[in-house]
DNA sequence: TTAGATACAGAAAACGTTTTCGAAAGTATT
DNA sequence: AATACTTTCGAAAACGTTTTCTGTATCTAA
């Protein structure tokens, strides 16, 4: 069974091709009758528009590419999640491809997607990408828009979780439960969000007067469970005094908290720990982690809407944007003592 | 900065189209001399076919579409990877949708797909996807491979986990701990893994001459923790006697963990635990979950393999075939004392 | 009645490729 | 020298749309 054409649905009519076409497509040129008479049987042959040529005519495609790190990154699904929901609902079709973290791999991706004359471009950076002339130029090509991971050097709306305030809430959290020797475990140095989480905990030690200790900031250049536990297991060696860890991760958090418990330090009650992402390990692990968590499903729907605006309003001068969603602490067992 | 044309390259060479175009494709009439010239200013000036006019004029959009139930079970995630991996390594574009284990829903994208003019399609099938014709009927159209959830209703090539082989390592491994009145949390009756799981473990049951013992085949629609904790839950208040469960999922077996747990009954001393499909979430819990690994990775380069090789080797005559990929057992505390 | 507007429809070009077919020129064979 | 074959290339058609432009018929207003 052939797919229907214009031309099978013009001959039934008596009509022409473009006639057909532009009683699809709602010109006005095409009087009531004949036009309700081809929507039906447009509708009765299931008439779908080839891709191809529409695309070749019109110069669009109804896609839109995404590039993200890592699929295995719950968060990164957790966007994605939301960027096909959200396209699906404004009827555009997602072509994935990951840059697995790596420069290169994201700059020919990169040059892929605009080969496949997508209409538009999502993109999470990686933390690697210092270089982001790539992206530059691809902006002058489509619509490009950055989410998760950015670079604030690229004139291109930007929706990213609001880092500092998350681990402010966080680290403020400690804080009113007592604590003051508040352990920051940090991610790379050049990382958007690790820069910002820091910030937030500091601004928190700010607020309440609390010294800053720059024994207790470290950084992992992996944000993984085992760098995690590593990093609080140095710490236990050197005997360095602290009653709270925060890490910028889930992993790292879960790290410590596997460090603490080999060392039989009790959590909350000797050392609380909280972890930023809220991911399905934080309800797994005992004592049930407190997160900060991301609104990723919102950041991917978020993204799609302003790529898609700018695809519907092409403009000559960017103004480069920042959205930033606002997270929310969940508090758990390893943080909270009722007591 | 526009696109390079072949008219772009034609006229430098002062060349038709025609030629350009044959010099690119690797066609044989055209002259060493004019070929490696061309070759040399299309790669100069980054030519690459528009891939409307290609896909109008061959029929071919070098694009596959891929549909899988919930791109946040992490083992689609995993297969996902695979399948991106593979896509890229053999130059083809990915379209991802969802089909959120609705039917409606996997009708819908299904026939967006071959809208859009894939070359072939992957589909992991819904569990209540009981009525399989628009499958059908789409193999009709394009080459069609299904993997992880299949249905062997279907004449197509399917890629699965030898689900009877990893249940029946599983269970083997607890009966050579000396464990005789094993559990077994099931999921939907209708579920192909879920049934073979289940044959796996009577295969084990049978092997070793342990009874069957219904009581201790418990049934959960929803394969979550939740479920699986209540299942257990149940049994214990039953007072119904059983010294270890295998959990056709992690989750369910995760589940179980905390209804012991909250029972005060230690595992893997009394009970011992098993789950399917070895998750990050096995080695966060405490204690780390012995489970069945699947090759999901390998399922989805497999399944692009397949996809791939049909496309280019249209076939009238469809053999089913079905690929069952090994699984390996992991063990770990919950199901191991070294005593 | 006529001039001008309006409503409707089709012809044709265009989007950028690939591919078929034939032409031209060169080479080999008789 | 005539024939046949080979090599190299281009003209043109085709893929299925959309859109512009033009034309005709009908309608309105004077």
């Amino acid at each position: 069974m052939k797919k229907t054409k214009l031309i099978d649905i013009a001959k039934i009519h008596g009509v022409s091709t473009s006639t057909v076409s532009k009683a699809i497509n709602g010109h006005s040129d095409v009087s009531a009758a004949t036009r309700t008479a081809i929507l039906e049987t447009s509708k009765k042959l299931h008439y779908v528009a080839n891709i191809h040529a529409k695309g070749l005519r019109t110069q669009k495609s109804s896609t839109i590419g995404v590039i993200i790190p890592n699929i295995l990154l719950s968060f990164n699904a957790t966007i994605l999640k939301g960027i096909l929901d959200s396209a699906k609902e404004f009827g555009y079709r997602v072509l994935l491809s990951e840059s697995e973290h790596y420069f290169e791999n994201e700059k020919e991706t990169l040059q892929k997607m605009i080969d496949s004359n997508v209409d538009g471009l999502l993109i999470s950076i990686n933390k690697e990408s210092k270089n982001i002339d790539h992206i530059i130029k691809a902006s002058e090509h489509l619509p490009v828009v950055l989410f998760d991971k950015i670079s604030e050097k690229v004139p291109l709306t930007n929706i990213i979780v609001d880092d500092q305030q998350g681990a402010f809430n966080a680290v403020e959290h400690l804080i009113l439960q007592g604590r003051k020797e508040i352990v920051c475990i940090c991610g790379a140095k050049n990382s958007y969000s690790s820069e910002h989480r820091l910030n937030g905990y500091l601004e928190a030690l700010e607020k309440y007067k609390i010294p800053i200790n720059s024994e207790l900031i470290l950084e992992s250049e992996q944000v993984t469970i085992s760098q995690g536990e590593l990093a609080i297991q140095r710490l236990l060696y050197k005997a360095t005094k602290f009653d709270a860890v925060f890490g910028i991760t889930d992993n790292v958090a879960i790290g410590a908290i596997k460090a603490l418990q080999k060392n039989k330090i009790s959590i909350p009650e000797k050392v609380s720990v909280i972890g930023f992402s809220d991911s399905d390990k934080a309800t797994i692990i005992v004592p049930n982690l407190t997160s900060v968590a991301q609104p990723g499903a919102s950041m991917g729907r978020l993204a799609v809407r302003y790529l898609i605006d700018e695809i519907n309003n092409p403009i000559n001068v960017r103004t480069p944007k920042t959205i930033e969603l606002k997270t929310v602490l969940k508090i758990r067992e390893s943080s909270f003592s009722s007591i």
